[in-house]
RNA sequence: GGGGCACUAGCUCAGCUUGGUUAGAGCGCACGGCUGAUAACCGUGAGGUCGGCAGUUCGAAUCUGCCGUGCCCCA
């Protein structure tokens, strides 16, 4: 409710954060705030910053949030730094396997070839209809979540125009001759007739028995000589091109039951018993020495059967010695690229021989296996043969062993590309910092060609169309295979399968027929190119292209190394030459309170919209913050309600505490206004720390360590704002007279809560938009209609004071130590004593007259002393100052140390004393003399045996701990106070309402509250107090100390 | 098998870049205090071989090497 004759709208102590947010979105979206500051900051500079577009399949839980809040307080603080944010649009993923794995699944298939059964045409429909049905959901919680970005305007990477950038693009990478057709091993299963997707691999690892067999293979080399070499897939012998070793790694030839054997050193040790070395050599010297095919069904034209080497090749298992298969294996197929092999694979797509493998033809190859090892027993290859138990996969779908296999792939040419790519990485700044180096250019260093195509359905067509003699022709737009077709396109045609595999033309070469290759592109490439492609580039936007690449910043999971962080990279390498991103901010993963990846299947998944209706997405959002981006966190629900608790109520109780008090007060910053030389040193400080806290928050930003500003708010809010400033300055507040000290108080505290509008705007924006309404806009209508378009607070030299913000931590720890005597003496706070004695050599005599009043309420003492020593009292203690004096002394300082250690009470009483007025003492160590200045050494006072007292700051802290019957009847009052504060609110009185109060007391109280009568009165705004037993309103007996006590509270 | 990261109090995490002799915070626990901010607040205490072992150094949570455990990525 608005209440139009108060200064502000009150405040609730205690508000349902998800509803003032609800209606803070209300606000932002009624008014176009986001539209409106977008077009306020146009013709700023440009700040650039790109949507990694999630994949659109699944619902979001609290590490998805991670992703919109992170992003969100770069953009706003960005944004209110005056930069105009771009392009600051939504993007989504919308291609991929997981996609079509999701809709299989809703439409009960079971193998691929269902959907080309169910048609294309709807298939992919469906795939489009997930997408769009998942996208709202992420649209709906980075929305709730504040995340402010043009959702309206966003990329889709299945958009037509998008489609045909990515077209675009391609062609491009053909034109440098960088697209080309070759093989790749994947694993395939037989049954289903297709390769897997490490995905899908990853679902159907189980342990298996395979055959374990060590063949001998006779070298052309060496005399009757054989290589030992071994194998768990005997069918692929069939397929053997060349046999690898390692080429540092010591091989002996040796004679072994009558025959020569080659193998590893190491491995003829632990397999062999009773042999011969005949000689010794590296690896690296086999390399290119010949051997007999063995199995000659097929003789390929290229050279073949010779050693290579790898360093890949191990001596943990086998020989020492692989037998390499460029169609079936990943490291085969490097190698055979390597040395040009050929690659020869006899094996049909169902896993049977073909013809030309006359002995196993029509076989399954895993069949075939012993039958292999019959015919290498046969003719005395066989030297030894066994079992082996390994994890192996196999198809998740019909449970059947799958095969590494060769298959056709198109590939981008990435591993020509590498300098390149490392160089532009050298200009990305990343954090944290080790994925430079580490993760990311380790894989850019190593990095292997970009396989390309996939063979599925539901992603970019492919723009390669091929003609029966093997002419590729790849198409760069819409137009271009419009030009190409010649007819025009069918009224439905879409630039997804199956349209475009309809589409066939004359080879521009030979006349020939060109169709499609079958094939998608890996959705990877499509992220990639949002770079370019969500611009239509470049059939479009040109401009606004060259003007936004490279783009300033990105930031997203770590997962995203070989992902997305990758896939940008490379492709604007290879069309741009330009790093994508200049800075690279990566997060961590969330993991459940257990320890446990989140996951439905198991249970346990935190919803982000759950926490958010619960705690606020401002509770979310700073708990997300804080902790290092990077961090891998278990969440657990707890603490985010411990954040809102700690930080969030805490800023809000100081919200609702100086409203509710100025309102009482007709506050007005013009009229309470005071010059900052004016103010009382404590709101000069506060002022001076607010100050050094914009600076902390801004180089925290500047390093992409949201953390760093988190712990500096909280310091800032919690510690100096609320439990010492407004702690401090309550009774500023509450007196009656409104003066110069009064009106300060007020200012100082408006003009902090404003600053912390703006400061935690984009930190928590729905509080920062809410202190601003009502705080400024109240009062002001031709204000920034929201806080977001203001400007964010700076440095000021002006407004800190550095020798007061070193004098108040000071005096801050003072009272800590006070306290922490008074508690362990055991005597409580609200007993007061005669004297506080502060005995220092050094001591500042002004700090402790200038904050005298603050130690007498804090400590509760009516009189303060500095005493520049004590002999009886307390004695030093003088140890090396390390970090200056070891530079200058080396290792003496062991010595010195000793040294010190020995000086008799006296002495050290004595030298402290010197060192004071600024001598320097001698000290011998090692036989060396060392002139020893304050600056060299610390020193400690201790209190002697007897006394309660402390040490800090380089004062030492005693109580006169003799509690006199004055002090005692004082300490009572207080007690009675207490008490009746208590009852007042266990009435529920309002602050103003006055009570009757009446007490029944012993002879030495009933003296102590007449004495103290005015006082009590006033504390406990008792119009009259009686000292008789209470008869009416609420009534008490009360038992501390040794007193008895029947207090009686009656409302008037 | 390779690469990367992490391991600090019962729990969740700072600190490590730039080494300094008494290692911090919040929560939880125990005790005490305060109360006209109250889903609060203040203080004290218990609780740590800073994953382990070596090394460098006058000095290591911090730098180096090896090992262990967990997570991520890639095979």
């Amino acid at each position: 409710m608005v209440n139009e004759k108060q200064v502000f709208d009150s405040v609730k102590a205690l508000p349902s954060f998800s509803e003032e947010e609800e209606k803070i979105l209300d606000f932002w979206e009624k008014n176009k705030v986001f539209d409106k500051l977008r077009e306020m900051r146009k013709g700023s500079p440009l700040f650039r910053w790109l949507e990694g577009p999630p994949t659109a399949n699944g619902l979001p839980h609290i590490g998805h949030a991670l992703t919109r809040a992170i992003k969100d307080v770069y953009l706003r603080h960005k944004s209110m730094l005056g930069f105009d944010v771009v392009p600051w649009v939504a993007g989504w993923d919308c291609h991929g396997l997981p996609v079509e794995l999701e809709v299989e699944k809703t439409l009960g298939f079971t193998d691929k070839s269902q959907i080309e059964e169910y048609g294309m045409v709807k298939f992919n429909a469906e795939c489009r209809k997930s997408v769009f049905k998942y996208v709202k959901e992420w649209r709906d919680m980075s929305e709730r979540i504040g995340f402010w970005v043009d959702f309206e305007n966003r990329y889709a990477t299945l958009d037509e125009n998008y489609v045909e950038s990515v077209w675009w693009s391609l062609k491009e990478i053909d034109n440098k001759g960088l697209l080309y057709l070759g093989y790749k091993v994947v694993p395939y299963c037989p049954r289903c007739g297709t390769p897997l997707s490490s995905h899908e691999v990853g679902q159907g690892m189980m342990e298996t028995t395979d055959p374990s067999v060590f063949v001998k293979i006779k070298s052309l080399d060496f005399e009757d000589t054989y290589y030992l070499v071994w194998t768990t897939t005997p069918w692929t012998l069939i397929s053997n091109v060349c046999i690898t070793v390692n080429p540092d790694i010591d091989y002996v030839q040796v004679e072994y039951n009558g025959e020569k054997l080659i193998l590893a050193e190491k491995k003829a040790e632990e397999l062999l018993d009773d042999y011969t070395v005949l000689q010794k050599f590296k690896g690296k010297n086999m390399e290119h020495k010949k051997y007999e095919q063995l199995f000659p069904y097929i003789v390929p034209e290229e050279d073949a059967f010779y050693v290579t080497l790898a360093k890949y090749v191990t001596t943990e298992e086998g020989t020492g010695i692989v037998h390499s298969a460029p169609a079936f294996g990943e490291d085969d197929s490097v190698i055979g690229k390597q040395y040009g092999l050929p690659v020869m694979n006899p094996v049909l797509e169902d896993g049977t021989f073909s013809e030309e493998i006359t002995d196993f033809a029509g076989l399954f190859v895993k069949d075939a296996d012993s039958k292999i090892m019959d015919n290498l027993k046969e003719r005395g290859l066989l030297f030894k043969k066994g079992v082996y138990t390994h994890t192996y996969p196999f198809c998740y779908r019909c449970d059947g062993p799958l095969l590494y296999y060769s298959t056709e792939t198109w590939f981008i040419e990435m591993s020509k590309m590498r300098d390149r790519l490392v160089a532009n990485n050298d200009k990305v700044r990343w954090q944290p910092a080790h994925l430079k180096e580490g993760r990311f250019g380790n894989f850019i260093r190593e990095v292997r060609d970009w396989a390309l195509s996939r063979n599925r359905y539901w992603g970019t067509p492919l723009p390669i169309w091929v003609c029966e003699n093997d002419h590729k022709t790849v198409v760069g737009s819409k137009k271009e295979l419009q030009e190409l077709y010649g007819k025009s396109f069918s009224e439905d045609f879409n630039l997804h399968r199956p349209w475009v595999d309809e589409i066939t033309f004359e080879c521009p070469e030979c006349q020939k027929t060109s169709t499609r290759v079958p094939y998608v592109v890996d959705c990877w490439y499509d992220a990639g190119a949002s770079i370019f492609a969500q611009y239509h580039y470049p059939f479009e936007n040109k401009e606004i292209f060259n003007e936004h690449f490279p783009f300033d910043f990105i930031t997203e999971a770590i997962d995203q190394t070989r992902g997305w962080f990758y896939t940008l990279l490379a492709i604007s390498t290879v069309l741009f030459d330009k790093p994508a991103y200049m800075s690279c901010l990566s997060m961590g993963h969330h993991l459940y309170k257990d320890g446990k990846k989140m996951s439905k299947s198991k249970g346990n998944v935190i919803f982000t919209g759950d926490v958010m209706q619960k705690y606020g997405a401002d509770s979310v959002r700073w708990f997300l913050y804080s902790y290092p981006t990077w961090n891998s966190v278990k969440v657990d629900p707890d603490n985010i309600y411990e954040t809102m608790k700690k930080f969030i109520l805490t800023l809000w109780n100081s919200y609702s505490f100086f409203v509710s008090n100025a309102n009482a007060d007709n506050f007005n910053p013009e009229e309470f206004d005071v010059p900052l030389k004016e103010r009382p040193d404590l709101d000069k400080w506060l002022i001076s720390e607010a100050n050094y806290l914009t600076k902390s928050v801004d180089e925290a930003l500047e390093n992409m360590t949201i953390h760093i500003a988190v712990q500096a708010f909280e310091k800032f809010v919690i510690d100096k704002f609320s439990n010492w400033y407004l702690r401090q300055s309550r009774r500023r507040f509450w007196k009656n007279e409104l003066d110069k000290d009064k009106k300060s108080a007020y200012i100082t505290t408006y003009e902090v809560l404003v600053k912390l509008s703006k400061m935690l705007a984009p930190f928590i924006p729905f509080i920062s938009e809410k202190l601003h309404q009502n705080l400024v806009r109240r009062l002001d209508s031709e204000t920034a209609l929201s806080v977001h378009f203001l400007e964010y607070p700076t440095f000021s030299k002006k407004e800190v004071d550095a020798d007061l913000s070193r004098d108040m931590n000071k005096v801050l720890s003072l009272i800590t130590a006070g306290r922490s005597i008074r508690s362990s003496a055991n005597i409580k706070l609200r007993q007061p004593l005669s004297e506080l004695i502060l005995i220092s050599p050094l001591g500042k005599k002004d700090l402790i007259e200038k904050y005298e009043e603050v130690f007498k309420e804090e400590l509760n003492v009516k009189k303060i002393t500095l005493s520049k020593s004590s002999d009886e009292l307390v004695n030093y203690t003088i140890k090396p100052n390390f970090k200056v004096l070891a530079p200058k002394v080396k290792s003496a300082v062991k010595g010195i140390g000793m040294e010190l250690e020995k000086l008799d009470p006296n002495q050290t009483r004595e030298y402290v004393g010197m060192l004071a007025k600024g001598d320097s003492i001698t000290i011998t160590a090692d036989g060396t003399e060392f002139q020893l200045t304050l600056e060299d050494l610390d020193y400690r006072i201790d209190v002697q045996e007897g006394f309660a007292g402390e040490e800090a700051e380089g004062y030492l802290l005693l109580f006169n701990s003799i509690i006199t019957e004055d002090l005692k009847q004082e300490g009572f009052v207080r007690d009675i106070i207490r008490r009746v504060q208590t009852m007042r609110k266990e009435l529920d009185l309002e602050y103003t309402q006055e009570i009757v109060l009446s007490v029944n007391a012993d002879e030495f109280g009933e003296e102590a509250l007449k004495k103290f009568e005015e006082y009590i009165k006033e504390e406990t705004l008792s119009k009259d107090l009686e000292f008789i037993k209470p008869k009416e309103g609420l009534i008490k007996d009360w038992k501390f100390d040794e007193f008895e006590v029947t207090i009686g509270v009656k409302p008037l």
